[in-house]
DNA sequence: ATCTAGATTATCCTATAGGATTTTAGAGAT
DNA sequence: ATCTCTAAAATCCTATAGGATAATCTAGAT
């Protein structure tokens, strides 16, 4: 019987549910994500809650913690917006800061990698091959996740988590999906802008020169898992600028 | 109840200057510097909003924002209590993330500095000399407060406000002071570390050897306003470093 | 002494009312 | 027709009470 007991709360004891407000702080950042609440658009509390079927007070709590993010804006007494898309500055203050502390934590992570780091990195790279066969068909939202998870993965393998926390407090993978997403969903209105996001699409992910930026991700790891200190740095440093060069045109062309 | 609200709030002809709940982030996060609410200290919804004179709503939103900004934790389902005392570590990664933004900051600033820069960052250095005065009597706060501008202002003349930003989160100088104060406090337990305190103090920011600090933002500064990035990346390094040193001890002798 | 079960406490969430402010609509004057 | 001013509506913000659920404490049984 007391067996049985303990095994019973070991079971309730699982994460059953958390705490509502962490829940909806992810589903709105999730609507950000998708364009579902489009950038520059109102974001209103009450028909917000009723869409979610919560109240009003865990709504508001997600939404204080979106705007410390710069997901959101808040203006007094006029309500909450979701954050503009990206500008050029905006994009290349971005990836200057990521300048500043990536190429850093590659080197670092090589210094003192581990095995446990060295499986993780691995098994990200893995990953990384399947994303790119759907990819193929279009779904490259797996793409992109990878992407995330592997400069996520390097910042925390460099030991440094104040580096790691603000560089996941830049949510640059956000930004530029929804950089890519603008100009992609434009293709309902405007046909003649299909070629060149057609093209943007190539640049970024498809099959062809496409496989870029997992070639990049590639030659990281490799330094890394090899502990080359210098050769992950400037693989980083490479790797980052390539990215920026990549989506400068989706920023040039948001309307 | 010396530090009770006064009533004056809410006078109709006033123009409500700001929105309640960021009144309240900022009156939270003075009492978190102020060693009001003690490091790792429960913090208790009911109890605030009590003390504050404001209802939970407010509250809750300005703990949602401190907890982005890492001065609170929330363990779910059991509350909000401040954030421990930085450990040796922590106060390690936080200057390495220093180091890898803040002379790049300064180089920058160096490059691109206008007019309007100058005279606010000559403004800013001369307020230095009155903080430094009133540190002789004891009130070095002013100092700390001299210390946290000058560095933000460095990055914000920088020109990239995203680096500005992620600046401004670390919220170091706070840590820093926390910190400084911890170690302050137990002058009333332990009269034993009164020397050492002491002796920390003249190292911060008492006149003597102690003007370090202001010296070092002396030549930052200077090679600024020389427009000289390369001076202004090394001495900004030098300074940081400098501070981590003078800082360890305090790290260190925490409880 | 250890474990279980109930009682207490604390926290999270909901619901709702009302004041304050901005936005929108419309009437009248130039 | 355009502009200005007032009235109405929508929205945000605050305040407060109370229920649901989990954590914690206490007492009693083995």
């Amino acid at each position: 019987m007391a067996t049985k007991k303990t095994a019973a709360r070991a079971t309730k004891r699982t994460p059953r549910r958390s705490v509502l407000s962490d829940e909806i702080y992810d589903m709105i950042k999730a609507m950000i994500f998708d364009h579902e609440i489009a950038p520059g658009a109102r974001v209103n509390i009450d028909s917000l809650s009723a869409q979610l079927e919560v109240s009003q007070t865990p709504v508001r709590e997600a939404l204080a913690r979106l705007e410390s993010d710069g997901l959101i804006a808040k203006e007094p007494l006029k309500g909450y917006k979701a954050t503009e898309l990206l500008s050029i500055k905006e994009l290349n203050d971005l990836f200057q800061f990521r300048l500043l502390i990536e190429p850093w934590a590659a080197e670092q992570a090589a210094k003192i990698i581990d095995n446990t780091g060295k499986t993780a990195l691995k098994a990200e790279m893995q990953s990384a091959k399947t994303a790119l066969k759907f990819a193929g068909d279009g779904q490259f939202q797996a793409l992109t996740e990878h992407d995330s998870r592997f400069h996520t993965l390097v910042a925390s393998i460099s030991g440094n988590n104040t580096v790691a926390e603000f560089y996941e407090r830049t949510h640059c993978h956000l930004h530029l999906f929804r950089l890519y997403m603008a100009n992609k969903l434009h293709l309902i209105d405007g046909e003649s802008r299909a070629e060149f996001v057609q093209d943007l699409f190539e640049q970024y992910y498809q099959s062809g020169s496409g496989q870029l930026a997992i070639k990049e991700h590639d030659a990281i790891a490799k330094a890394i898992l090899d502990q080359n200190p210098k050769a992950a740095k400037t693989a980083m440093h490479a790797h980052i600028e390539s990215s920026l060069k990549r989506f400068t045109p989706a920023a040039a062309a948001r309307i």
